[in-house]
DNA sequence: AGGCATGTTACAGG
DNA sequence: ACCTGTAACATGCC
């Protein structure tokens, strides 16, 4: 999925361009996405203003009219697509390519906005989900109660952490991975996280030194932080039309990285690839203990 | 053709 | 009740 940053980076462009108008009309083309859509509930929004858009973890939250909240989850390929009056379809986010031809069959539902303007869900996979509340504090529903601490929280310090794992005995890949450690991390980002901090993704939490745990916070948020500044990373098969890799294969070091030399100047090791707990990890034999 | 893919969660077994 | 691992969801790309 797009993971934190991507999400991030989507929910700001939503801010820039659509916080403050008013839904008149919806179109659902596909509501079988993970969780059937509500029509009924949906409808309900018409006429209503979105007053303020915000994340949570890898969720997006609209706010619309007095007491409407839409849950938005993107799974592994939602995106949104916004069209302008003049009819021009932007993304809003670099971690996906616009392809009018292909997109147009996943374009889910489509809400139409004052100003002529339109936010489309588009989702190849349909992992992901549209939910709409009223008089909920999206808190207190199940897909955000249970989430642990945002990475750039204070609260995600070295106490934390090391109570967090005391007692467990998992590998830190899979602590990481674990919404309920920490929010908004996802395969990609673990991995890059545990190479910097040169920590293989299988060792027990139970093995970890207290110098190793700090240096896992620190690289989480610098990694996501400058992920965020790049505009998210792209997704694997992302190319653009003239036919250069997108920001994916640039900026990670081992994800999807298989084969080749570890970025580390005094390594010459290649990086491995393992499955571990169902998912790829990537990591260097020599420079992650 | 078969394997793989950014995520979540229901479920089973300990 | 908690902890852990597995499978399933739907679709397209290589």
């Amino acid at each position: 999925m797009p993971e934190l940053p991507e999400v991030e980076v989507v929910k700001r462009s939503l801010v820039k361009n659509i916080q403050n108008l008013a839904i008149k009309k919806v179109k659902i083309n596909d509501s079988n996405l993970r969780y059937k859509v509500d029509k009924d509930a949906i409808f309900k929004l018409i006429g209503k203003k979105i007053e303020k858009i915000e994340r949570r973890s890898k969720f997006i939250i609209f706010r619309v009219g007095e007491d409407f909240v839409i849950l938005v989850h993107l799974g592994m390929t939602g995106k949104f697509f916004l069209v302008d009056k003049n009819r021009k379809k932007y993304k809003t986010s670099f971690y996906y390519e616009l392809n009018e031809k292909k997109d147009l069959k996943h374009d889910r539902i489509i809400f139409f906005l004052e100003n002529n303007q339109k936010l489309i869900y588009n989702d190849v996979r349909k992992f992901g989900f549209i939910k709409v509340y009223r008089c909920i504090d999206p808190n207190n529903t199940k897909h955000l109660s249970n989430l642990g601490p945002e990475p750039f929280d204070k609260k995600y310090n070295y106490n934390y952490l090391r109570k967090y794992i005391s007692g467990r005995n998992r590998t830190i890949k899979d602590i990481l991975m674990d919404q309920k450690c920490i929010a908004g991390l996802g395969n990609i980002y673990v991995n890059e996280i545990l190479f910097a901090s040169g920590i293989k993704p299988h060792r027990k939490v139970k093995k970890l030194k207290n110098f190793e745990i700090i240096k896992i916070i620190k690289n989480t948020k610098k990694i996501l932080r400058n992920s965020i500044k790049l505009g998210g990373s792209s997704i694997k098969d992302f190319s653009s039309s003239d036919g250069k890799k997108g920001a994916f294969q640039q900026h990670f070091k081992v994800y999807g990285r298989e084969g080749e030399s570890c970025s580390n100047t005094d390594c010459n090791k290649r990086v491995v690839k393992k499955v571990i707990s169902n998912r790829s990890s990537f990591f260097c034999i020599s420079c992650q203990k």
